[in-house]
DNA sequence: AATATATTGACCAATGTGGTCATCTTTGCT
DNA sequence: AGCAAAGATGACCACATTGGTCAATATATT
């Protein structure tokens, strides 16, 4: 089959599943969507379930991809968030509803599913967070932040500016340089922040507070 | 009409239509959740888009309520986005959906309301964002830092929180302490990222940068 | 007791559902 | 060209759900 054509297919799939949830899902809907016919869809799949199940195996191997992508050997934190921010917008481009999609699986609550969908979960990702964070030089950071509260912000901040963009521009070809020189910007606020010094100019941390709230070892979590 | 049994149905008929938008949403599903008959639901409501409409004004006038909450002499930005932040969840105890609620109304195409809801939107929170920003004394911010930007993370950071928080306590029936505490201790790095210099020891900004990009009056928006 | 007001849920025509399958179209091979 | 195999189609089905009605019942007020 014309890989085209089954990017339609899930991606209309995966917009009625994310719309409607399991149950309320049409495939219909689906079929109209991406131009194939009712009994195309029931040879390609079994059933509705069969379809649903094989769209999160396919969601569930487009995100461990991000992990065989990162490049382990940045070990600088906001590089690192940086090189998965914008794996993920690549990943969007293709299919625009993954995300959404693992993320409506946790709403999910049609009892023929519900089940199974948590086994699934409980199954993968066991660590997926803590592999982001793998081999990273946590002795740059400011001592007296708490590195989790940092990372929630650097997060945070990123995942805003994600949506931010994505709502900018709807139809989006490719990232543009402009795109990355914005990010480049926040990453270079937060670092100001977060970061000890970067030049030995700005933002110098006093000796008196150097080992006072140092209760983070250079490799912690 | 009891108030407790308006709630009850305000908030059934709203998580219908944020889960299913407006035209799959089941007039069915609300009745069972908020535990009344259909018979009554149609005596309050002439149909599913006089309801629909009801919600929408109701969710227009909660939020409305956020700005006459503000106390606009506090001017700091910190504490002005804290209390935003604040009346927020509080909202969020008595009407756990408003917020999704009216975000889903951007994303509604169904073509029965979709040009009313565009009128109805665009009429109100013409303004909306700017208000919170009113009688806001901006001298205390860093001039090398766009206040763009600055205040972009401090709402994404926001959020973030609040999002964690709700999904780490379910059914809270207050805010507690804890929470914000934590929240202060957020809004303290952000300060220290954010502002010149607290008590005049740490993040001392050098003299040259002083002027260098102060394109900002400390009264621009 | 009698009137007025709320509330109910069986009921309706209409629409939509997941899924089937005989039929039609395209493809690849000789 | 001819033919068979594989793929694609959409009318069709039994059934479920829809928004909305209304005569009947329950509750409140006088």
């Amino acid at each position: 089959m014309k890989p085209e054509k089954q990017e339609r297919i899930i991606n209309a799939a995966m917009k009625e599943f994310v719309k409607s949830g399991f149950e309320k899902a049409s495939t219909n809907e689906m079929v109209k969507d991406a131009q194939i016919s009712k009994g195309s869809l029931f040879n390609y799949f079994t059933n509705k379930k069969d379809l649903y199940f094989f769209l999160i195996k396919n969601a569930v191997n487009i995100i461990e991809q991000i992990y065989v992508e990162i490049d382990m050997n940045e070990r600088d934190i906001f590089e690192r968030i940086s090189q998965v921010g914008f794996i993920k917008l690549n990943i969007q481009k293709k299919y625009p509803l993954v995300f959404d999609f693992l993320k409506s699986l946790l709403e999910e609550d049609a009892q023929d599913v519900k089940s199974e969908i948590n086994q699934l979960l409980a199954t993968i990702q066991k660590d997926g967070f803590k592999r982001i964070y793998e081999n990273i030089d946590w002795s740059k950071l400011r001592k007296d932040i708490e590195p989790e509260k940092a990372m929630n912000i650097l997060n945070w901040t990123m995942t805003g500016f994600a949506e931010l963009q994505i709502a900018k521009i709807k139809s989006f070809e490719d990232i543009g340089t402009e795109v990355f020189n914005e990010w480049d910007s926040y990453k270079e606020i937060l670092k100001s922040c977060f970061y000890r010094s970067l030049t030995g100019s700005k933002t110098p941390l006093q000796d008196s507070e150097e080992s006072k709230d140092d209760k983070w070892g250079s490799n912690c979590p």
